[in-house]
DNA sequence: ATGCATGAGTG
DNA sequence: ACTCATGCATA
């Protein structure tokens, strides 16, 4: 029983060190996490900073916060929302409100289309001196220099200042309250602008929750054209040989892809991704990859093997009237379709099983030919 | 795609 | 004790 568990974390643990990318810096990732790991409303106040100074939290929950106080609000409900769904969990337990379940992450992959709808949620709270740049910035600093640092969690400077503030948060009625109508998103914000120039950051490049959202849509789709795997990207990252910048799993791709990443993740790994990106697709390009540049498409690159459609009608003529031709007979017809024999050997096999389940499921008792059948 | 788990850093 | 980044295994 536990065994299963403990063989899993063992091989977790040998894995883990050959792909530490590095640690980046702190906020949730998913929902789940969220839920998991904020037990106090204090501690997630730091995150929250942070959120509200990427304006992330803006985009979370819609324009509607894209206001003054909208960060903060925006913030203060998402917060709101956890502790609720926290305490649900806490007390009844068995069930939690999915629909609560709004985390803080990026969730629309609605790349470009509009920005964000409104949550439903966000009653006013006005504890606008929450708002620290101190640690708020700090969460974003060190991401700007290298991709992946754990230059991460000194930001608790600011802890304490905020760590109040929580106390007190309502069940989410979430009915709108006054605040937010300003157009502006919470980045632009006197507290917040400052704090990020103090960090030096480019808040609407860098760390623009939309802009990320949009790189990670164009991400995955230029990758699919590559025809390149989520867990291809992630090994393929280690041949790029960025400083310390070792392979991925394919989870976490997955997740920078449907953005379910903290947003300081997701700025870690942006850059990280982009520059595979380019990378593979010079070589894609190119067709031949530089010594220096070891494989950053797929090693075997094998191609699925395509017949023409009139190719096709072919075999299928020639199946008709002989679908387990001779190997001669195959190398003929492999040669006037200008085909590979293997191909044309494959196709047949495959065209015969192929077969087999047609007939099989509709006659279930022809089904024992001679190779293969398992009449039953 | 995601639930569950691990281990590092922090205070 | 907590948060966060990540991975394995599996739905």
């Amino acid at each position: 029983m536990t065994m299963s568990m403990y063989s899993t974390t063992d091989k977790m643990k040998m894995s883990a060190p050959s792909c530490f990318p590095g640690r980046y810096s702190p906020s949730y990732r998913s929902s789940e996490q969220m839920r998991r790991c904020m037990p106090n409303p204090s501690s997630r106040l730091l995150e929250d900073a942070s959120l509200l100074c990427n304006s992330w939290s803006a985009r979370q929950n819609g324009d509607i916060f894209a206001g003054i106080n909208d960060g903060i609000l925006s913030r203060a409900e998402a917060l709101a929302a956890v502790d609720i769904q926290k305490h649900q969990a806490q007390h009844v337990h068995s069930q939690m409100p999915s629909q609560i379940k709004h985390d803080v992450m990026y969730h629309h992959h609605t790349m470009s289309g509009p920005p964000q709808r409104p949550l439903q949620m966000h009653h006013s709270m006005d504890q606008l001196d929450m708002l620290d740049p101190t640690g708020s910035m700090t969460t974003l600093a060190p991401i700007s220099e290298s991709p992946l640092t754990p230059t991460h969690q000194h930001l608790h400077g600011s802890y304490h200042s905020m760590n109040h503030m929580m106390s007190h948060h309502h069940p989410g009625t979430l009915s709108g309250h006054t605040g937010g109508h300003h157009g502006h998103s919470a980045v632009h914000h006197p507290v917040i602008t400052a704090a990020v120039a103090a960090a030096g950051l480019h808040p609407d490049t860098d760390t623009d929750p939309r802009e990320l959202e949009a790189f990670a849509e164009r991400f995955k789709q230029r990758r699919i054209k590559l025809g390149v795997t989520q867990a291809d990207v992630g090994k393929a990252l280690a041949n790029l040989k960025l400083p310390g910048v070792g392979a991925l799993s394919q989870s976490t791709i997955c997740r920078f892809e449907s953005l379910t990443l903290s947003h300081n993740n997701m700025i870690a790994l942006k850059p990280i991704l982009q520059a595979w990106l380019e990378e593979a697709e010079a070589q894609a390009k190119n067709k031949r990859r530089d010594p220096d540049a070891p494989s950053v498409l797929p090693a075997g690159e094998k191609k699925r093997t395509s017949i023409a459609a009139p190719e096709k009608r072919s075999l299928e003529a020639y199946f008709a009237v002989q679908p387990r031709p001779s190997g001669e007979k195959i190398a003929a017809i492999a040669e006037k379709l200008d085909l590979k024999k293997n191909v044309v050997r494959v196709w047949f096999c495959n065209q015969r099983q192929k077969q087999k389940r047609i007939v099989s499921s509709v006659t279930p008792s022809m089904t024992g030919h001679g190779s293969a059948g398992f009449g039953y």
